[in-house]
Order: structure tokens, then sequence, then C-alpha cells
RNA sequence: GCCUGGGUAGCUCAGUCGGUAGAGCAGCGGAUUGAAAAUCCGCGUGUCGGUGGUUCGAUUCCGCCCCCAGGCA
């Protein structure tokens, strides 16, 4: 498993880890999974995906708004297939939610109806957070103290799930038992240093405007699509639409993206940080200097 | 050269009737179990341009110097 934030060389170092161990490549990014989304979230070009089988690249469309109980799923099915033919898997990405998913487990939750959280939702907006917390208090006292005020979001999700299926959420979660058997697997996190990590990301994002990323969205916005999908929360997207709506200039929407991006870049650090600090880790930004940190700790 | 205004956090600025300073943005730290590129919480990070003087004490008052902007020559 290759973890590190964007822009750091996961991509590339893991399809040379491929192509020397004849092994395939899992996506972990919750982003490169939308096939409306190549240019925008780097996903591994055409020619790149040739070098070595890829899986669960550009395999959702964005109308379809996956999660990580789908992601896991549908990594298990294709660990599974390439494990049938002996090959070794390379699963690399960008979103330490699905890591943690494969390594640590995920919560076997029923499936809460689309109607549950949009009256939730709805509640929300007409009462406020303030009168949703006493009933999660009352349903899941250990939920409501460890979701911080202001955080919706898991305060919705926690309240949809005690009030669907009648047990707490944190009742759920105590359950939850590891995907993956520990010595299956290896990890190893890319942590170059941070002003390095940050000029990658702002050289990215310059070149994906370039490359044709505000044409992306565009067509992305004129399927006219829930802007509360996730696709449509990509970083960048946002910008690029006030640009296309002439809100922003686009030296402005690219000068956004990247402060968006190394904010993204950011937090994926303080992820990996304190959430897989037994992970080896490679400081290296150079790929080649990447690869040779690689080689010991997978044993080549 | 003269006049005026201004040099305070990375940036834009506020402020201190003399008791070593605070906002926004940027930045940093943290949380993270089906939206996770999401969502949320926390934290000022300073030779107050330099140098002398007055003072118990100067970023604040005074002198000189340096720099920037505008005006007059």
């Amino acid at each position: 498993m290759i973890a590190g934030p964007t822009a750091s060389g996961k991509s590339a170092l893991a399809l040379r880890l491929a192509q020397a161990a004849g092994g395939d490549i899992v996506n972990a990014d919750s982003m490169q999974l939308y096939a409306d989304l190549a240019v925008l979230t780097a996903r591994p070009t055409r020619e790149e995906m040739l070098l070595a089988p890829h899986h669960l690249f550009g395999v959702a469309d964005a109308a379809d708004g996956w999660s990580v109980g789908r992601w896991l799923d549908a990594a298990r099915a294709e660990l599974a297939d390439i494990a049938r033919w002996r090959r070794p898997a390379i699963v690399a990405g960008g979103t330490g939610l699905y890591f943690r998913a494969l390594t640590r487990g995920l919560a076997e939750i029923p499936g809460v109806p689309r109607a549950v959280t949009d009256r939730l939702a709805a509640e929300a907006g007409a009462a406020g957070e303030l009168a949703l917390r006493p009933r999660l208090a009352r349903l899941d006292p250990e939920a409501e103290a460890r979701i911080a005020r202001g955080d919706l979001q898991r305060l919705l999700r926690a309240l949809a799930v005690a009030e669907h299926t009648g047990r707490p959420l944190s009742a759920w979660q105590a359950d939850t038992r590891a995907t993956l058997a520990p010595g299956d697997w290896r990890g190893v996190v890319l942590e170059p240093p941070r002003e390095a990590l940050y000029a990658a990301c702002d050289a990215r994002l310059a070149a994906m405007f370039e490359a044709g990323a505000v044409e992306e969205v565009a067509a992305l916005a004129a399927r006219g699509l829930d802007p509360a999908l996730p696709a449509m929360k990509a970083v960048g997207v946002r910008e690029i639409l006030a640009h296309l709506e002439g809100r922003l200039s686009r030296g402005e929407a690219l000068a956004r993206a990247q402060q968006e991006t190394r904010r993204y870049a950011k937090r994926q650090l303080t992820w990996l940080r304190n959430q897989t600090p037994d992970w080896p880790r490679i400081a290296a930004s150079d790929p080649d200097e990447q690869w040779r940190g690689l080689q010991p700790i997978v044993g080549l």
C-alpha cells in the first residue's frame, strides 16, 4: 500500500513497482474513481495504464456518488481477483480513510435510505445543530460527545444510523474487524518536505489547466448534476466553476485551486502522520530516490 | 533638493494619551468508520525600519539616518 499526499509521486512509484514486481495497481483515491475527472484528479494516462494492469480508475459516473463502503467492496473483489492470478497487488492513493477501511476495517452498518438522510438534513436546516444534539445525546451519547460542535455531517450520520437501525452508531463501530489480515500487507507513506510538496502541487495545477482541466469541468457542469455529489466537490471544480460563471478570472481560479490543493495536502499529511504512524516513511521527493527507498521495504 | 504621508506578523492594516502589540487573509496543529479532494475544531507565528537622546521604562515622545509613495522644484 502506497499512501501519501497529493502530488507526492504515488502513481509513478506504484507503476514502477508494478512493472518491477509484475503486479496490479488498485486505486485508493476517492476522486480518481470518477470517469468525468481525468485531468483534474491526475489520473494515470491511457499510456501509463497500458504499462501495468490498473483497477478502479475512472470506473464511476459522477452522477453516482460512491462511498468508502462501496469502494471497499469493489476493492476487496479486485484484490481477490488479483490474488487468484497470484500477482502482487499494489494499492495506491491519497484517501486515508480507504486505507483504514482496508487495514483496520469498516463497520458493517445497514444502508440508510435516502429518505431518512434527506429528512434529517431538512430538519437540520430548519432547526439547526443545537436542536438535533439532544436527540443524538439520548440515542447515542458516546457519538454525541465525540462529534465536535459544528460538524453537522457527522452529527447527521450518527443520528441517521441510530434512528434507522435502532442501534447507536458507536455500537456498530465498536464491532469493526480488520478487512485484511495484519501479515498480508505492508504500507509505506510518501512524505516529501513540505516546501517541495507545495511547489509540486502548484506546478501540477498549472499543468492541469494547460491540459484541459477547465474544459473538463465545463463538460461536467453541462451535465447539471447535484452540486452535493462527491465529484462536484473535488478540489478545483468549485474554483473552475466560478471562473466559467465569470466570477473569477482564469488566473484567480488557478491560484485558488492551487491554494485549496495545498490545504488538502496538509490535511492528508495530518491524517497519515497520526493514523499510520507505524508505516515506514519515504521522505524523498525525487522519483529515483523514492524508488531506492521503496526497494528494501518491499524486498526488491 | 524641499514638502507631505507612510515604514508594526508572510500580506493588507489597526493600535499603544509611554508599561514590549491585535484583526482579516495566508500559515500551522488536531479530529477523522458509507460525502473523506468531504466535514469540523484549535493556535498569533513580531528586533513595532536603523541609531542616538529623554525616561524607572520607548514600538509610542525628540534628533539624525535609511527606505517607499505622492506633490513641488
